[in-house]
DNA sequence: TAGAGCCTGGACAACGTTGTCAGACTCGGG
DNA sequence: CCCGAGTCTGACAACGTTGTCCAGGCTCTA
């Protein structure tokens, strides 16, 4: 028993001593160190019964590879991160989904943050991601200035950002058509007689709040309809602001007779909001939400594909890391309006 | 200029050369190597005159600390492992965020796997985890055998179980009333005067379908009303099977006038099957749905407080690595009746 | 049977960091 | 002027793995 108190110097919380090593499984198995790597890795060159004798050892210690000393002797992590808004949020589910199962398939292991919307937790995360040494980082930004990735990039930490654009830095981008497809769904509205549509949406700073925004008033103008900025409503989205925001448009003399929702959570709050009122208010909202169709009248939204989101910029994640992918580009994918009937209401008045 | 082609075996795919290290900071700066360490991590014996020189450097030549190799060193990795069954699964999303919340008070960084609800792939991902040498585990079991966590459990790996129980091992585990829950929704079916009522739910393997089917059995039979065979229906919870049962139940001689069903996913299923249904039947089901409230009639849930039980076990598991917590535990958190109208329906014959 | 070539196994260094320890230097008091 | 105490710094080993390279034993052929 040689070594039996080796790690002195062990942070107090590992309690039960420590793991085995290669050196113990070779000790055991009476090999050498490097036949016991060989075995682990399913290299070739060793006798049957040499592999037997090793994996008997492993075995019985309860070896596991150690792959701290593994990334560090190969360079690789084999393991991915992203960062995104809120886990929580629907939206972003079946997107870490899909980021996942690229990872999966390419035998990576994924590595999950929130920022919480904030631009300096979105640093800090991906920046204790980088010193993880990830291969690579999926981020859905919430910053607007991302230069402090520059050495990141340098160093071949393949990046891809996604739903918005980098800031200040030449990056992949992945998006949905957040301008086109704001614009349809208002012009759905505009189709069916509404002329008075207001707009409740993020903050403007957020890229996809704006794009949105943009395409509503594309709509309007091309509809010639003049743009009232007291039907516009731009904020951060919880429950109270959306609230208000959406009371002071159904009231006062001059009300709208449809609202379109800037994302999911908006929309939720605002389907609550016109469930308390007599008078029927159209709606269409960008994002689909979970049983839309069985409300009354049913939701009508601007969808977006969460997981092809995820998938493409995974996809290309990996790409820039086989080296196939060689400038960074901005793949913008479409929106799909489905209609449910609340896009339908005519105007009221 | 020393060291410009150091590592020739690196991976092909890291393409930009390699990142600078302490001691290429240390060169740059004119220090030694340990005096870089002792400025990254703040340790005092440093005078702000070489503090201001070796932070230079590292800016100069975009240093970022190699966490591996720290890692391997302290043997802590400041990360834990969260294995669930689906990340996009809506009951998993305030989970996944209460426990990255607790780990990131903690400072540690969450890596987050999906089991898909299959055994093989969940042990592969925890033993990836462990091999990456998380400091602790959250697991969502899909398997019933968790004796190959032993060894890594003998090592300090902190783990605690969440929703469902660990298999043959004894370990900390964080669970919703599952049993008690389900009951108390079936008797508020029942103290509606129902008593033809159905259940749908998950494959009885599944610890939380059992309990529920438990409850489900209990409520009846302490009504005095006998359990009828035909009216339970366990298995894979994709809509196709649920919407068969529900529609089978629905039907027939001697139909139900209420279900119960076991999760989420099931429930939204049954909403829509009885939206296409004349007959009003009445719907109790287990985990809170979004917009519950507004759908009409609004549907009688039990929740469960996802958030709580990511965070209790997340707590749970620092404790362990604290070493504050010495027996592995059962923990069960209440659940909620929340009547939303579903429930109250009267049997409509 | 000797020599060439192949197969298996092991010694060793390196990956980048941190803990230990000792050396150099400063300062103040005797 | 010297010494001790205190401050700051750096050399070195170790963490556990993998790549390189060589040694020794084997087979096969001439």
């Amino acid at each position: 028993m040689p070594e039996t108190h080796r790690r002195t110097d062990r942070l107090p919380g590992t309690r039960y001593g420590s793991r085995p090593t290669m050196k113990d499984v070779a000790a055991r198995a009476g090999v050498g160190l490097k036949t016991v790597s060989r075995v682990v890795n399913g290299e070739p060159g060793v006798t049957p019964e040499t592999e037997r004798r090793v994996q008997e050892a492993i075995e019985a210690l309860g070896f596991r590879r150690n792959d701290s000393a593994r990334v560090l002797r190969k360079g690789r992590t084999a393991s991915i991160g992203l960062v995104l808004e809120d886990l929580a949020d629907p939206f972003y589910g079946p997107l870490s989904r899909a980021v996942e199962e690229v990872a999966r398939a390419h035998g990576a292991l994924l590595i999950n943050g929130s920022s919480a919307e904030d631009a300096d937790r979105e640093q800090e995360l991906v920046l204790a991601l980088c010193a993880r040494r990830v291969d690579g980082l999926v981020v859905i930004p919430a910053g607007d200035d991302h230069r402090y990735l520059e050495p990141e990039l340098k160093a071949g930490v393949a990046t891809v950002f996604v739903d918005r654009p980098a800031g200040r830095i030449d990056a992949d981008v992945v998006l949905s058509d957040n301008y086109g497809g704001a614009r349809d769904g208002v012009a759905h509205l505009i189709a069916h007689g509404h002329r008075r549509i207001g707009f409740i949406g993020d903050m403007p700073r957020i890229h996809t709040a704006a794009e949105r925004l943009r395409g509503y008033r594309t709509a309007l103008e091309d509809a010639g309809i003049p743009v009232a900025d007291s039907w516009m409503s731009l904020g951060v989205t919880d429950p109270e602001r959306v609230r208000r925001a959406a009371e002071e448009m159904l009231s006062g003399p001059n009300p709208v007779t449809a609202i379109f929702t800037g994302n999911n959570r908006v929309t939720v709050t605002v389907i609550r909001v016109l469930a308390e009122h007599a008078r029927r208010v159209a709606l269409v909202g960008f994002d689909d939400i979970e049983l839309a169709d069985l409300l009354r009248p049913g939701v009508t939204v601007v969808a977006q594909d969460a997981a092809a989101l995820g998938r493409t910029a995974a996809e290309r994640l990996f790409r820039q890391l086989d080296g196939t992918l060689l400038r960074p580009e901005r793949i913008e994918l479409p929106t799909r309006l489905v209609t449910r009937g609340s896009g339908e209401l005519p105007p009221a008045d």
